[in-house]
DNA sequence: TCTGGGGTCCTAGGACCC
DNA sequence: TCTGGGGTCCTAGGACCC
């Protein structure tokens, strides 16, 4: 690096970790697949529409994150790539372990996603870039899974401090940016569209106004970037220049919304197969509400066609609020029901369809209605109690509603088995 | 032919009230 | 009838994240 040396006294002040796994989904399959490993591999999203997840060798093609599958299928073809469908039952299990094993490191723990959590180091005892080290050891050892961690002050610095691991061979997957003297000449050295919270769009803003790098953005100034565009943008601002304006988030606040939509496997012209599909994420929907023991006051259901047709983009909504709120699927569904017609359009490809559920309030503080039926909230509730716990392994129940032949169903055309959560699919060594 | 899913936060603008 | 300001709440839409 040549950016003089790092001294290692122990740190005061705040001081975050960020773990990212590399490549996740990609690694995932690795684990269970020796075959994969040192040849080009993507990962696919729903309907095996677009690529989410690229080895080293993919990104080396220059095959970048979410392009259509189609654009790029000749070119994996021609290096003999391996292209699987997403296995998300697969990721969540390699994901909980790998939190599991971060959790062992401190409890100050913050899951940001399915592949990413901060750590606060603070107090910790020991160089900070020695216990970076030891945390990537030792995920790989017990989860088979390479990742990437990022130490500085901020949680914006932390993210940087990972990107620059992850592209620097020497550093083996460790930077401690805390302890660098050479930040600003890294910052310059990034494009203000990879910092966190700089999106395509606001970075489109800035670099007009002479703000092309992190560095640029990071000297820029804060009150200025606040009236000209966000409280946020000004936010990370001083989040570039050390000072912490993004805690740590051991516990998150519960969802506000819970949604489940997905695009249909082939498009859907029928009343009745919008119902099914529908019937059929609502079922999913509601589930994840009672598991997180919410109810919900408003219920909305969307469709609409592919904004990529010829035909005009059209995405119908409408909602249905409960006079109490509710957890049941039943009283979900028939809310549905009424509210597909004002959704669907003949002559209309629908592409996708969806559900949302929102004005969630924890179920043991439901305001209960004057004319409430609370002989048929018990009864609904005893029901969901009984078909959770039969689907909670397996689906073995479901609603006649969600339709039995689903044409509009999702397509996963190479899906891996269910290696950890399946018994049959378990891999043999032989 | 074929273009993912699930979230959060912020802002602007309108309605309404005093 | 005319004139004015300040505050809250709600919603839609935009931007961001992985």
């Amino acid at each position: 690096m040549g950016c003089g040396n790092q001294c290692h006294s122990s740190v005061i002040g705040p001081l975050f970790a960020l773990v990212d796994c590399n490549n996740f989904y990609v690694s995932c399959e690795r684990v269970f697949n020796p075959k994969l490993h040192r040849r080009p591999v993507v990962v696919l999203s729903n309907n095996d529409g677009c690529v989410v997840a690229r080895s080293e060798e993919v990104k080396a093609l220059g095959i970048p994150m979410g392009i259509p599958y189609f654009r790029v299928r000749e070119l994996l073809e021609d290096h003999q790539a391996a292209v699987l469908s997403s296995n998300y039952t697969l990721y969540a299990d390699m994901s909980d372990r790998v939190m599991q094993t971060l959790a062992t490191f401190t409890p100050s723990l913050e899951i940001y996603s399915i592949d990413e959590a901060f750590l606060s180091l603070q107090g910790l005892s020991g160089a900070s870039s020695d216990v970076g080290r030891r945390i990537r050891r030792t995920v790989l050892q017990w989860t088979g899974i390479p990742v990437s961690v990022g130490i500085a002050p901020t949680k914006t610095l932390a993210k940087i401090a990972n990107h620059w691991a992850k592209n620097h061979a020497d550093l083996e997957g460790v930077f401690d940016l805390s302890r660098t003297e050479c930040l600003p000449s890294i910052l310059e050295q990034i494009d203000v569209e990879k910092v966190w919270g700089i999106g395509r769009r606001l970075s489109e803003k800035l670099r007009p106004l002479g703000i092309r790098t992190a560095l640029h953005l990071a000297q820029a100034d804060a009150g200025w970037i606040q009236k000209r565009f966000s409280v946020s943008a000004a936010r990370t601002v001083l989040e570039l220049r050390g000072q912490v304006c993004f805690r740590l988030e051991e516990s998150p606040e519960a969802n506000q919304n819970i949604m489940v939509s997905r695009s249909f496997g082939q498009p859907v012209r029928t009343l009745e197969h919008l119902q099914e599909a529908v019937s059929s994420y609502l079922s999913r929907a509601a589930e994840k509400l009672r598991q997180q023991k919410l109810c919900a006051q408003i219920l909305t259901v969307f469709a609409r066609n592919s904004p990529f047709g010829s035909a005009p983009f059209c995405a119908p909504s409408a909602s249905f609020i409960f006079e109490t709120a509710t957890q049941s699927t039943l009283e979900m569904m028939k809310a549905a029901q009424t509210l597909l017609p004002r959704v669907y359009r003949p002559n209309v490809a629908f592409h996708k369809a969806g559900v949302l559920l929102s004005g969630l309030v924890p179920a043991d503080k439901v305001q209960p209605n004057l004319f409430d039926n609370l002989p048929v909230r018990r009864r609904d509730s005893r029901l969901m109690q009984v078909l959770d716990r039969l689907n909670a392994a397996k689906k073995q129940v479901f609603f006649a509603s969600e339709g039995i032949r689903q044409p509009w169903r999702t397509i996963f055309r190479c899906k891996s088995p269910a290696f950890t959560t399946r018994w049959s699919d378990l891999p043999i060594v032989s």
